[in-house]
DNA sequence: AATTTCACCGATAGTACTATCGGTGAAATT
DNA sequence: AATTTCACCGATAGTACTATCGGTGAAATT
């Protein structure tokens, strides 16, 4: 072993690592109800007093351990989509648009379930932060799929472009839950399930106003996904 | 005012319900962190000790409340998906499949929020309970789903149709918070979606192994549901 | 080399909650 | 009418956690 001479400054700047390593794995393992200082600051080896060294309270840490996993989660989302728009009339790509969020999912499957968590949670201090993230993804998702043509002129247009964008969110976490809980091993199986749903809602879109008025024009047999 | 003479076990089911709906109350507002023994023994008026009277901790509370909760909801969503499927031609029944659960999530909308909320907490001892009632949700939609004549020969179909319930399931939910939480204002609007998305499942479904193999066969152009 | 800084420590006061216990009075039973 | 039952009460011991405080020793500064 060599020895390892730290500065004080780096010695801290570890610890606080360390303590916010231990924060993730207990607010996974247990939840918010969980976090304590004691056991934080008993994972990370230190004092239960010397949390406060780094942290004013048990809310700085959260919200910390929130920006960090939400900053992480909603970089690879967005990864994901550009890559699927710069080859639009790939329908390998278009498969790619839901596998790469649900790799992304489960690569740190506490992220998403601490954000799900914390949303439906009104004692959660984490509660508006999450509810931010979730509207940040759904108009991100919205607005790719106007960027693919579907404009919104209308209030009605961009209410549905938000629904499609919400509820395919919303079945993207259901399948990445459902793998990480074995149900679903194959993460292709689960991204052809997704181009399937907003296949249907993007007929929708195309089909005008969507609203049910006698037989609707001939739809394209595979349609690629923009234009 | 009338006089209420009631009789001592009259008087004391009465407080029995009077903790539930208190705990339902709470549970909702506050969240499992924030019901206390304190907080639903007052909101009842009663004494906090007078609490252990009607249950043994609030563990079973808990469990009641569950209960309770979660055999209202289901019982609801399993009349709408009876009534759809009884006259499965009819275009503006296949919305009702949609705005039926829709319509019963947002009537007690803190019945799926604690479920949400518990089904992604770890340290909740409704966690069990939230994820059975899932499964349940889930099982029973793909039966559904099968019963329609989309027959699962293999695993991969199976699969495919859990996926595809568990998919929907999530998007109708998240349309039924977003309802509440005021973005969609029209619950028919969310159910037109939800058609279009199930549309879009049920068509990969029609069209084989869905795995992408070439042209598919053409399509009828507004399919019904069954067969 | 002397002094200062500061990350960390153990001890502890304060807060919130649980769950038990003996007492009480009105309802129920005899 | 006498006795028993029991829903409810206030008091309180016990548990878990937060957050502060003074002390310590090694790193940093002078």
């Amino acid at each position: 072993m060599t020895s390892t001479p730290l500065s004080r400054s780096e010695a801290k700047d570890l610890t606080r690592r360390k303590l916010i390593r231990a924060g993730l794995a207990i607010l996974d393992e247990e939840g918010e109800a969980g976090l304590t200082t004691v056991k934080v600051a008993k994972a990370a080896g230190i004092a239960q007093s010397s949390f406060y060294v780094h942290f004013k309270d048990m809310q700085e840490l959260l919200r910390v351990l929130a920006e960090e996993g939400g900053r992480r989660l909603r970089h690879s989302m967005r990864e994901a989509r550009r890559a699927a728009r710069e080859a639009p009339g790939d329908l390998e790509r278009h498969r790619d648009t839901f596998r790469i969020p649900l790799e992304a999912i489960c690569r740190h499957p506490e992220l998403l379930r601490i954000q799900l968590r914390a949303r439906h949670d009104p004692s959660s201090s984490l509660r508006d932060f999450a509810k931010e993230t979730a509207a940040a993804y759904r108009e991100h998702h919205a607005a790719d799929l106007a960027a693919l043509g579907y404009t919104a002129d209308d209030e009605h247009g961009r209410r549905r472009l938000e629904m499609i964008a919400d509820g395919i969110n919303a079945a993207t976490n259901a399948l990445a839950i459902g793998h990480l809980e074995g149900r679903y091993p194959d993460l292709d199986e689960a991204a052809d399930i997704l181009v399937a749903l907003s296949r249907g809602a993007l007929r929708l879109l195309r089909s005008g106003s969507g609203r049910d008025e006698g037989p609707r024009p001939p739809e394209p047999d595979d349609p690629a996904l923009h234009d």
